[in-house]
DNA sequence: CTTATCATCTTGTCATACAAGTTGATAAGA
DNA sequence: TCTTATCAACTTGTATGACAAGATGATAAG
């Protein structure tokens, strides 16, 4: 657990830079200052191979992470991608290794729910403070929509619509990390709960919980709507189970 | 936007599946499964070419990405280890792209500090609920040495202090999801702003801070801790700045 | 019993070759 | 002239062979 931020010690042992660390290190920097922009423009692992002097392994590994890094998009035949870099780039990028660790450690699956409801607390006391008229009639539409799905074949519709709500309060904030945080969240603990959820009998307690935050966010009280949002997170967080 | 949790379309064009895919999904089961446990377990390349059937450079590729991933350690000459996975194992693979949109995108850098401040009030209120008497007593002797650091030759040794307060508070959450993301959130904050920060002046009224924060610990006060943090951090907020 | 040497195994890198997909130009047809 | 089909030239994906460089353990010398 030593502090990465640190200036290293002059005692550590010196790192074995790989050629394709290198190679890495170039083109992220030519990505980050803007001289590769998203769109069509990365050169071919040809032209890099020569231009930096090495092997097409090391150009190719160098490509491949970042393709793993969400930063650009490469598909056989054709030329490498930029991507536009966003906040749920950097999260998607953590997906495999989120899953392994809720999956291997199952008290992760609590620490996560925890931190859950404290990160939408405080998002929503932001929404709050930023909700605009048109922000509350979407979130309304939202609630009428989800009660349109009490009785739908598909139990899983209420639920997709139960997470849109807390996807459009992340909206509202106005922070894209926020967005993309509570969308990353949503999707590690949707995979352990959504097949064995069934919410029989508290699909109205769920829309009046819904209802009472809209009223807050709508009144702009950061208190009322952080409240509201406990009650309908504690309430609810038990549906969220690996066993039993 | 498109939500990645909602079950495909059956519509959407087919992925090509590269070799190296396959073989990295295999390796990800065995360790997330437990079969490669953490320590010196990892076939070599040519066990796994030979075992699959591809390559050396589908090994290679999937144990590259494995490596970057963070689940284990390559070295040459030896053979790679299975790392033993940890929250931070996750935060430490989106590290290039975070500090890409920091510096890519300089709103992004209010949005995160907006963010961190949400997000250590909610951790000093778990930290209320579950600090014992031990903890009280670490953050008083940080306190005590961040006092000593006032007048030191090397102004960033107050500043590593600060960090470390808040890092304890953070295992004193006992949420390692916050501690974490807390550290990274630290690194990434501190990469913009160690340099050009003086705090001249301001050292008392931060260590004077601190001990209001430990004080509503001590008692296990959840409100009084946040109230005491809000005060803090939204003071020190303005030091943390790109320009100007 | 300690220490130095070395054979062997490992990963890092390169070069070449071919398969498979994409793209744009060219030629045939309407 | 415009549309369409064909194809040549790129591109990435993969395999193979080769050699360099570091790590490891056995062996031999002291």
């Amino acid at each position: 657990m030593s502090g990465f931020g640190r200036p290293q010690n002059p005692g550590t042992k010196i790192v074995r830079t790989r050629l394709s660390d290198q190679v890495l290190e170039r083109l992220q920097e030519r990505i980050a200052s803007g001289v590769l922009s998203p769109g069509e423009q990365m050169p071919s692992e040809r032209e890099l191979m020569e231009e930096f002097g090495v092997g097409r392994p090391a150009v190719r590994e160098a490509m491949q992470r970042l393709h793993d890094a969400g930063l650009i998009s490469v598909s056989q035949g054709g030329r490498a991608r930029v991507n536009e870099i966003a906040a749920d780039t950097a999260l998607r990028s953590m997906d495999a290794v989120a899953r392994m660790l809720i999956s291997g450690f199952p008290n992760y699956l609590d620490h996560l729910k925890e931190a859950r409801i404290r990160f939408e607390l405080g998002m929503v006391e932001t929404a709050a403070e930023r909700a605009t008229a048109d922000d509350i009639a979407v979130l309304r539409d939202n609630i009428e929509m989800q009660r349109s799905k009490i009785s739908s074949p598909d139990a899983q519709e209420f639920i997709y619509c139960d997470m849109d709500f807390h996807r459009q309060i992340a909206e509202i904030s106005g922070n894209p990390i926020y967005a993309a945080l509570s969308e990353a969240i949503l999707t590690w603990l949707s995979a352990y709960h959504v097949h064995l959820l069934r919410w029989t009998g508290n699909e109205t307690t769920t829309l009046d919980e819904h209802s009472a935050i809209v009223d807050a966010l709508e009144v702009g009280s950061s208190e009322t709507a952080r409240d509201a949002m406990k009650v309908h997170l504690e309430r609810s967080s038990d549906l969220y189970r690996l066993t039993e």
